[in-house]
DNA sequence: GGAAGACATGACAACGTTGTCATGACAATA
DNA sequence: TATTGTCATGACAACGTTGTCATGTCTTCC
């Protein structure tokens, strides 16, 4: 039926461990062996049998830990995750959670409970999570956070960094050099780093466009399209009134879009919107979205990739395990998408 | 840490097989040793370790299987699946397929192959293949379909309904009911089942209403913006011109939505638009559409629910587990959600 | 040139469970 | 009473993997 990790070993004419050492990445394998090892796997499409290697020990599940809404970047996640788990012979377990709910430890102490997990990848808000990161740690688990690069990045655990300051910097320069001089921004939940870090952005570009920060135009709120919507509707009736927006996200545009249409103001010739993340809706809307484009599945197989580096690492004792392959750098920058929402400032 | 099944046996003062047995409820154990095994295992907090039973041949994962995009649909899906699968002691498995690429079957088989999977839930369009049913059902396999209410229902495994034909009516009478009369219908790809069913509904209220069908207003097509964009600018182009038009999905309606506004054709007043699903987004477009609410979490919980009990079902040898608990139904509805995209037909 | 280390590989046990067979006790039958 | 059958229980192997240790070979350094 299924091969085993011995018929491999007789296939490429190995010990069975050897094709163990081989599977797992371990160092100190001959590099012919290496090579006869895994033209064996992949003819007899070989895959670890996870039970077996979780009762001995090493448990080969990832978890990844996200946030209930804002599916389109959980399933791209997810797409990323399974793609890079796969290739590396661990499954992927998904594990929503809502943030708002205070016991998010007991809720993951019942996870790891079982004890299949090799490890985590989390998300925001969680990533960002102090206390959680804190007792994640002193189970001594291994994760990946993935965050804004405006986190302190002197860790110890893998962490992907995610420059959302450098983003809303570009987008919001691209505005002032559009000669746009009101420019609003709406920010999402403050417990999402990324928001702080975009705001961050949003006033690095105004100081170096010689842009006066006028605080009537940072409003707070949260990351959904009522919000956005609500907001855009406060800031229309400013005098005078901003000439472009910048949202946080793809879904306070849309919010904000919603708004304008309601109060019959031209996007964008009277109105220039900016979204962010480029989600597939932002192609949707009328006009089209200008947004930044982050690369989530991307994302997703990089975090994987270092987390189960880590792993193994661990495993191997943490000697030099450094030459074995390269690991993807683990920062991404989101690039600006222009599309139809935005144009020069009127007059 | 954990206790084992040798831990009980020692606690109990019997042979850790006697334990398995007890813990198996396998006939044949004496009801004292019954009685003191069981104590001996609530007193240690026993649990049976999955990884080890899967080894010897049990398996205890469902497999979601779903296509690619759509993504909205998908997250709810998972939602309702994992709330019943952690309900009832299984884990999911997310197995994202690309329906276009034809090996399905194989990538379907080196899931299978691991041995870990027992039962799979089927969306559209592989719910809907033939082909693959069969393979599957040749190979013995649990699993649990959702499929549109038009399928053929004479079927040995589980199943869940979905009436699409029924929720179809319901809008296309509705639009009738608003006085209009030139309704067009854009669909899906036919391998959905829901796209042929949709249509169904639609002609059959267009009958009851006496309204005789125009062909050039059944324009087929892709479940998604694009397509929809595209046919609704052919449709705009029509003399006359349709005062209505019902799309197989919200996607589509949006891209109608989209198209009307380049057009400058004023929705509602001058046509109406209706979607399907009741996605996110249907609620973030400008106006707000009018589309059909599918209730994807309880969906997903139901089909989990028949699928599981099949499995037990059929572990316990078939005999009369009928009484063992209620299932829920397994037929759903949509239902109509009116919002701002219709209204009377103009004059 | 010989000793000491580094490296590549293999033999074997162990993980916790269930299936198979063997054992012993006791009851039923001839 | 001797024989067979049934029942309760236990000993042991097996599942497929990884960790530990042992073995052998090839460098390297004095």
């Amino acid at each position: 039926m299924k091969a085993t990790i011995k018929d491999v070993a007789k296939l490429a004419g190995v010990s069975f461990k050897t094709v163990s050492r081989v599977i797992n990445r371990e160092p100190s394998v001959g590099d012919e062996l290496k090579e006869r090892v895994w033209a064996a796997a992949k003819e007899l499409n070989y895959q670890p049998n996870i039970s077996a290697r979780q009762l001995r020990g090493a448990s080969s599940f990832i978890a990844f830990i996200y946030d209930n809404p804002n599916s389109h970047y959980v399933i791209e996640m997810q797409h990323g995750l399974l793609a890079e788990c796969r290739a590396q012979g661990y499954e992927l377990l998904i594990h929503p959670l809502s943030a708002g709910s205070g016991d998010i430890m007991a809720d993951l102490e019942q996870l790891l409970s079982t004890g299949h997990i090799a490890g985590l990848v989390l998300t925001p808000p969680f990533s960002e999570n102090p206390a959680l990161i804190d007792a994640l740690r002193q189970r001594q688990l291994h994760f990946v956070r993935i965050v804004s690069a405006s986190d302190d990045p002197a860790e110890s655990e893998p962490c992907i960094y995610v420059d959302d300051y450098q983003a809303a910097f570009d987008i919001t320069d691209y505005l002032a050099g559009l000669g746009h001089r009101r420019i609003a921004f709406l920010g999402g939940e403050d417990i999402h780093r990324s928001s702080v870090a975009r705001r961050d952005g949003y006033l690095a570009a105004l100081q170096q466009n010689g842009i006066a920060v006028d605080q009537a135009l940072i409003v707070p709120g949260e990351f959904n399209f009522d919000s956005g919507a609500e907001r855009t509707r406060r800031l229309l009736a400013l005098q005078p009134v901003p000439t472009a927006i910048f949202a946080a996200n793809d879904e306070i545009a849309a919010g904000a879009l919603f708004s304008a249409r309601i109060h019959q103001v031209a996007v964008p010739q009277e109105l220039s919107i900016v979204g962010f993340e480029d989600s597939p809706f932002s192609r949707q809307t009328w006009p089209k979205l200008t947004t930044a484009h982050q690369p989530n599945a991307d994302i997703a197989g990089c975090a994987a990739s270092h987390l189960i580096a880590s792993i193994r690492a661990s495993r191997n004792g943490s000697p030099g395990s450094g030459t074995d392959q390269a690991l993807p750098a683990n920062g991404f920058r989101p690039q600006l998408v222009v599309r139809d929402s935005t144009c020069p400032a009127p007059q």
